[in-house]
DNA sequence: TAGATTATCTGCATGACGCAGTCATCCTAT
DNA sequence: ATAGGATGACTGCGTCATGCAGATAATCTA
């Protein structure tokens, strides 16, 4: 990934692949009239099968905790989702989905996400475990890279 | 992709490895002191083989025009390109990276990307042909469903 | 050669974000 | 039990990237 030396296929295959999903994102964002980190947090919270809270929020977005309060805020306003104090940590806020109100935005991601996973089910089995290893050690050597990047 | 029905794995995976991605992107960004859509410039036009002009840049990055002539302002102030007028259409701007301004930059890919090839060296030459196949594919879609989503 | 089109650049307004401080709640050590 | 500290979330304020609309210069076309 120097400059000085060629880069490979896969390596600018790679770039072009994280920029389309920026782009992307943007796109369901301008859609939906919402910010794309908005969308962003969207996505990874209804991947969880949990509420988050805000706080867990920041983190999975990379905000500081008053962005977080202010993503969330925009969210609630929007009517995705709601906050719900954490009976057991009364410091903590619960944010969980409105499923009702995924509705429209549902509506949009099963039109999308029909390609999205016809994509995926063009591969193999083998195929697929390929994918899903490398997403996850992308994630985990993210993670790492993160961390190594903050020290310095 | 909707939220009624249960996500597979490999949908769950797509989701934080795209939010890695955003999250990795914003830190190397911190770390040169830049802004994470500079970062994501720069990396799409060293991944080109030769100048590109402002509206290309707008193009790739989703931005308008006048935030592109911005973005370029601002790559250029930090030193990492230059502008040259197009010879043969002298409305066009052409953005050139210097080589020199990306050293310290280069130097910080240098370690980053080791880790980042290492990985990709992990797979066998067929696993990096499924990868890079479904990168591609990934790119198509992402662009076709934009499209569909500007329209509609 | 005039008018239309294209590429880039600017003035202005909006809004997301970080920072630093505040408040409420929980934990811990004496 | 209680004081001091830690933690989680929230606000005031300033900064700055971005979109929008219009300006300017260069090119194309009838």
């Amino acid at each position: 990934m120097t400059h000085s030396t060629r880069l490979t296929e896969l390596e600018i295959a790679s770039r072009h692949y994280m920029a389309s999903y920026v782009l992307f994102n943007q796109a369901v964002a301008d859609h939906v009239g919402m910010h794309p980190t908005d969308v962003q947090c969207l996505n990874l919270i209804t991947a969880e099968p949990e509420p988050v809270t805000t706080g867990a929020i920041a983190e999975m977005t990379g905000l500081t905790s008053g962005s977080a309060t202010r993503l969330v805020d925009r969210l609630v306003k929007a009517g995705y989702v709601e906050r719900v104090r954490d009976t057991d940590d009364r410091r903590k806020v619960l944010v969980r989905v409105v499923p009702e109100a995924l509705a429209g935005y549902g509506a949009m991601w099963a039109r999308l996400g029909a390609g999205w996973r016809e994509l995926l089910e063009e591969n193999t089995p083998e195929e697929k475990q390929v994918l899903l290893r490398h997403m996850r050690r992308t994630v985990e050597l993210s993670r790492r890279q993160i961390e190594q990047l903050r020290e310095a």
